[in-house]
DNA sequence: TGGTTCACG
DNA sequence: ACGTACGTGAACCAA
């Protein structure tokens, strides 16, 4: 995709005038401790940070007139004659803008014998021979003749910081003109301020009149004597020289000889410490103050709350009938709510706030009441982990209604923190702390013991739920993501919460067998390697590793990291054959990753009492809407490579007749690509029930029969498919199979050939992104792209390809969970023994009694291929066994 | 705490 | 010419 430039071009001298007549009348409040006035310097500044944030230009130049005269003073001797001289005031600050725009690294140029106007004229016509968006900032209305489709000249309003936007367009509605006769009627009308008189008596009206009749000065007196005799006939024949010559005032000039170029006026951004140094020599106390403040926020001012502290005899005593909805959040110290202390909780009901340190109390039939009835709406802060956590008490929770955590994250999949404090902040609700902030972290985190400082918390944080539903709610509604919060993030936040309590059973002893095989295996191939090396050291520290290998053994460095040597796989396969030492390292760390990470990883996690794992999903913090699974990961246990696959042995049904059944979806990504591209040849593929990798090698490879596709040929195929997913670059499907830039740059070109309906969405998701500033999936899932403006190649094309792959990975996302919240449905409508265990992005794992295995084998896949229905059919395999492992 | 490596889709 | 594949989590080292 193609780099935007911008272009700022800034009127210096008329904007410093402006922004000096807008602060006039503080004039004297703007004093330096020097006694320099700074309120041009001041205005000009707001007006930069206004139209930099706006425009987001890549290169900017501020022009100022070099001096009095100019070459249009040898035209007219009386041009700008007149002129009330500059106030010293002004005058005084000049140089001081000067200084300012160089603290932000922008570059200033005058040229003598020419104006502002004409660097600006000339820079424009440059800019939009070379491609740029052009912005021209300016008090002028005459620089309105340079708008075109590229260049908008942005004239300053009665402040500085407020602009009316001059296109062709607007040129049109404001004056029925087009940009070019903007001088035919200065012409004839004239410029006061620059004191050249036009034609006698034509005023603004008359002259648009005759440039619409006639087009130019030109065309009108050509065509004089058809015009019917009258008093302004004679003045423009008696004017006729004026006219022309007034013409040629106004006119800029686009071709004047500069000694800079665009080249040399790209942006590089502030210099923040040259800026800090200014701002201190100008006394701008608020600047600083605020450039501060994006380092270290100040401290809130948080109002109290009154609060009633619960207890046994109060809750007897209390009447919380006939309420319909309440605020609730369930406290616990630590991440993990399947493990940690229930440490109290609050309750919002109308203008009431209750507390309570002791959780038991919510087994009270009064609060049971509130939280288990269906139709009471419970306002919550992560309903997942309040759902886990009351199912800890024996209680159901049942009827939640706004998800503070859950509706942020559908807002902006950016937004993916999980403190309720954090969150609040960014929806600019500044009434309650940071958990950290009252908890503190790390071994230091505890409740506090005084009631005030812990109940205060936690009443803020029920009154941020409360305060911010309706906003909340009314932004997703104008995001239309509604249907994604009722139909699918909300009711999966419970599927989740289910599948989270059953957890899966670990056969332990497994574990341990293959554990103390491991640790043999391990210290035999250590031995070999300390021998071959000649010398003991950590084989677990890279660094470490890399002196070994490359300075004592010489071994050829391939890739250099941040720290040193990489001695990651890449990098050690090209290494092979060459020492034995590579193949023994290989080995070595294919086996202490799974020993370190899942037999000990996993055993540590284990719960005792009932010999499972209970994973965390996170439902809210991946930026394309996949879950992640944590405490333990549940998402990444190996499968690829034989010795880590036998891990899976160790994850068994909870019953000894049961099975593990897992059902998974064919290519969803490219299936979903087919879909959203609506690629005529991609679709047919997968319609036809095709073999897509094949089918992609023989497009690519331009072959006639199937029969003709290799394996290797397949193979690079189905490489450059994932690259497709991935928002594709030749470097990277290079990188991954070992072939040549060229190559690979002439693979995606035949891609994009034999499939163009898929080149046509990355250019349109990607022009999509730039203009809007988000992508969505289909269903409406959203993610804020801000980089893909970027004036950072590598962060833009990173913004690039996210855009390309957000929609197709994040759509596939919205798919499965459909899927899980109907199969969940099924399981229990059909009053199944078989529990949902496992999500792995394309793939749901159950577990169940044998006899039920015929119906999951029929009705999984009908359910996972019912998510949705897209143009082309979604093909869904499964496979059961005695373990994870035997389900392949 | 950040960097590196490696497990998965 | 630029220098990357998209999305994750956990273990370990080094500071």
């Amino acid at each position: 995709m193609e780099e935007k430039k911008r272009l700022l071009l800034i009127d210096g001298n008329s904007v410093a005038f402006r922004a000096f007549f807008a602060l006039h009348q503080s004039l004297e409040r703007f004093v330096n401790h020097d006694g320099l006035h700074t309120n041009a310097i001041y205005g000009f500044k707001t007006m930069l940070d206004n139209i930099i944030e706006n425009v987001e230009p890549t290169h900017i130049l501020v022009a100022f007139d070099a001096g009095k005269k100019t070459f249009r003073n040898t035209k007219y001797s009386d041009y700008k004659g007149g002129r009330a001289k500059t106030p010293t005031e002004l005058s005084e600050q000049f140089p001081y803008v000067k200084k300012m725009l160089e603290a932000y690294g922008m570059k200033h140029y005058e040229l003598k014998n020419y104006e502002a106007d004409d660097i600006i004229g000339t820079l424009a016509y440059q800019g939009e021979t070379q491609g740029f968006e052009t912005t021209i900032v300016t008090g002028d209305r005459d620089l309105t003749q340079l708008a075109t489709k590229k260049t908008t000249v942005a004239v300053t309003q009665k402040g500085v910081t407020e602009v009316e936007n001059y296109t062709p367009e607007h040129v049109k509605e404001k004056y029925g003109l087009t940009p070019a006769q903007i001088i035919d009627m200065k012409g004839l009308v004239g410029d006061s301020s620059d004191n050249y008189p036009g034609v006698a008596k034509v005023g603004e009206k008359t002259a648009v009149k005759l440039i619409k009749q006639f087009e130019s000065i030109e065309g009108i007196y050509e065509n004089i004597d058809a015009l019917k005799k009258s008093k302004m006939k004679e003045h423009l024949v008696e004017d006729k020289e004026k006219a022309f010559m007034c013409k040629d005032l106004a006119r800029i000039r686009c071709d004047i000889p500069l000694k800079v170029t665009l080249d040399d006026i790209e942006w590089t951004g502030i210099d923040e410490k040259a800026l800090v140094d200014f701002f201190h020599e100008m006394d701008f106390k608020r600047f600083l103050e605020k450039m501060k403040m994006d380092d270290e926020p100040s401290q809130k001012v948080i109002q109290n709350i009154n609060f009633d502290v619960l207890s046994q005899e109060k809750l007897d005593q209390i009447d919380f009938s006939g309420n319909k909805e309440i605020s609730f959040y369930l406290e616990m110290l630590g991440e993990n709510y399947h493990t940690a202390p229930l440490v109290g909780f609050v309750l919002n009901i109308g203008a009431k706030y209750y507390v309570a340190r002791d959780t038991k109390l919510l087994k009270h039939l009064k609060l049971r009441k509130l939280l288990e009835d269906e139709n009471i709406a419970v306002d919550v802060f992560d309903g997942k982990r309040t759902f886990v956590g009351l199912d800890r008490l024996g209680i159901h929770l049942t009827a939640v209604r706004f998800d503070l955590l859950l509706v942020s994250y559908l807002l902006d999949t950016s937004d993916n923190s999980n403190d309720l404090g954090k969150l609040a902040q960014l929806h600019n609700y500044t009434q309650v702390l940071e958990d950290e902030q009252v908890y503190g972290k790390g071994s230091k985190l505890k409740i506090p013991e005084n009631d005030t400082e812990y109940y205060g918390h936690l009443c803020n944080k029920a009154r941020t739920i409360k305060k911010l539903r309706n906003s909340m709610m009314k932004k997703l509604s104008d995001n239309h993501q509604e249907e994604l919060y009722y139909n699918i993030e909300r009711p999966l936040s419970i599927v989740l919460a289910e599948m989270e309590i059953d957890g899966i059973t670990v056969d332990t002893r497994r574990l341990e067998e293959m554990g103390s095989e491991f640790k043999e295996r391990i210290s035999e191939i250590k031995e070999t390697i300390y021998q071959e090396a000649g010398e003991k050291f950590n084989l677990n520290s890279p660094k470490q590793l890399g002196v070994i290998l490359f300075e004592k053994m010489k071994l050829p460095v391939i890739k250099k990291t941040k720290t040193g040597y990489s001695t990651a796989v890449s990098v050690l396969e090209k290494l092979r054959g060459m020492a034995p030492i590579i193949d023994n390292i290989l080995k070595y760390r294919q086996i202490a990753k799974i020993q370190s990470t899942y037999v000990e990883g996993l055993l540590k996690v284990t719960f005792k009492k009932d010999s499972k794992v209970h994973t965390r999903y996170t439902q809210t913090l991946t930026s394309t809407g996949r879950l992640s699974s944590v405490d333990p990961n549940l998402q990444n246990i190996p499968i690829r490579l034989a010795e880590g696959k036998k891990i899976r042995q160790a994850f068994i049904p909870q019953e000894k007749e049961w099975q593990i059944f897992s059902s998974d979806y064919s290519q969803i990504e490219l299936r979903v690509l087919a879909h959203i591209s609506r690629d005529a040849n991609m679709r047919a593929a997968f319609s036809e029930g095709q073999d897509i990798h094949a089918n992609t090698a023989m497009n690519i490879f331009e072959l006639d029969s199937p029969t003709e596709v290799t394996s290797n040929m397949r193979r690079q195929a189905k490489a450059v498919n994932f690259g497709i997913v991935y928002g594709i670059s030749d470097y990277g499907l290079a990188q991954n199979i070992g072939i040549t830039r060229k190559q690979a740059k002439e693979f995606i070109e035949k891609y994009f050939q034999v499939f163009p309906g898929v080149k046509e969405y990355m250019e349109r998701i990607v022009s999509s992104a730039r203009e809007k500033g988000y992508v969505e999936t289909l269903f409406k899932r959203r993610r804020y792209l801000p980089d893909i403006s970027s004036r950072n190649y590598n962060i833009r094309s990173f913004a690039e390809r996210t855009a390309m792959n957000t929609p197709i990975q994040g759509s596939a996302a919205d798919i499965i969970k459909v899927a899980m919240i109907n199969m969940q449905k099924m399981l229990k409508e059909k009053k199944l023994k078989a529990k949902m265990l496992l999500q792995v992005h394309d793939e749901l794992i159950f577990e169940a009694p044998n006899e039920e295995i015929t119906v999951l084998e029929k009705f999984v896949p009908k359910v996972m291929d019912a998510a949705v229905s897209l143009d082309i059919p979604l093909k869904v395999e499964s496979s059961y066994g005695k373990t994870w492992f035997d389900a392949k």
